[in-house]
DNA sequence: ACCCAGGAAATTC
DNA sequence: GAATTTCATGGG
């Protein structure tokens, strides 16, 4: 990978194994909006940009040198080897190895441990649509604005200072509790999220559900998509489905250490191909 | 009107 | 304890 300033851009040469819209809009960040141009424009780390892909040119405007080794390399995880990965996991199974054949650009992102576990609150029971709106309107309502059109997501303390009735506006119904409960209890230092970083798996878990409204599958996701716990496998009701039509004879660990990848891959293929797990299949 | 949505809590059996 | 119902809201 080389790495050269541009102006107000900084671009990245020989960048492997990255699709922006595999991966920024596959349902584990709720942020980031396409653009006319096939670029896409969102906000991380209190820092709006604009990535934009050609070839393995990697072009991410409004961004300085600094940004980029203190945030995108790894928002993006552009220093694991996913090329590595999905040979490795394709020898698990031949459906994983067509599913991860089928879309290889994904990668887990690197994201915000407190976004990750509110907006998974916010997925429960929920469609991707709505659950952006949602994000949208709670970083609109109680985030910083840090541009004309942009707004951070909130900090850890504004949310613990609401209460129920102040989340009305997001509409998000019966998950403003949970939303509350996590806050508070993140900010009084009964969660530590960054303990969830490098405790054992199962510990992980446990911490992160003494929140009302974490249960096993917010868990997973905020533990894979904002502590970068790979090993974690998400089971929602697309991958239940999965599991049961097309892997059947594997249980969660059988997909080893980067089960969350495969789990990306699967969850992926599993959605582009609804019809793979209707009741005849 | 009915059913579902990257579930979990509350209630009932 | 395991199975079922409820929880707000919006879209198909």
């Amino acid at each position: 990978m080389e790495i050269t300033q541009q102006g107000n851009s900084v671009l990245i040469n020989g960048v492997r194994d990255l699709d922006l819209r595999e991966t920024l809009d596959c349902g584990q960040s709720f942020r980031w909006v396409e653009r006319e141009d096939g670029s896409f424009h969102g906000v991380a780390f209190n820092k709006a940009v604009d990535v934009s892909l050609n070839g393995d040119i990697l072009k991410i405007d409004n961004c300085t040198l600094e940004d980029f080794k203190n945030i995108w390399e790894n928002y993006f995880d552009l220093t694991l080897d996913y090329g590595k990965i999905r040979d490795d996991i394709s020898q698990i199974h031949p459906i994983l190895k067509e599913a991860a054949s089928y879309a290889p650009g994904i990668r887990i992102l690197r994201q915000e441990p407190f976004e990750a576990l509110c907006t998974f609150i916010i997925s429960q029971n929920n469609n991707i649509k709505r659950i952006k709106g949602i994000v949208q309107r709670l970083c609109e309502n109680f985030g910083e604005k840090i541009n004309d059109t942009d707004y951070a997501f909130p900090t850890i303390e504004k949310l613990s200072s609401l209460c129920e009735e102040d989340l009305a506006p997001l509409r998000a119904g019966f998950r403003n509790r949970y939303l509350i409960d996590g806050a508070r209890k993140v900010a009084s230092g009964e969660v530590d999220l960054e303990k969830c970083r490098t405790l054992p798996y199962e510990e992980a878990r446990k911490e992160l559900m003494k929140i009302v409204g974490v249960g096993v599958k917010v868990a997973d996701c905020t533990l894979l998509f904002g502590m970068h716990r790979v090993e974690s496998f998400p089971l929602d009701v697309w991958m239940k489905r999965a599991m049961k039509v097309l892997f059947p004879e594997l249980t969660p660990e059988d997909f080893g250490e980067y089960a969350g990848i495969a789990q990306q891959y699967i969850f992926h293929y599993s959605r582009m191909h609804p019809d793979l797990l209707t009741e005849k299949n």
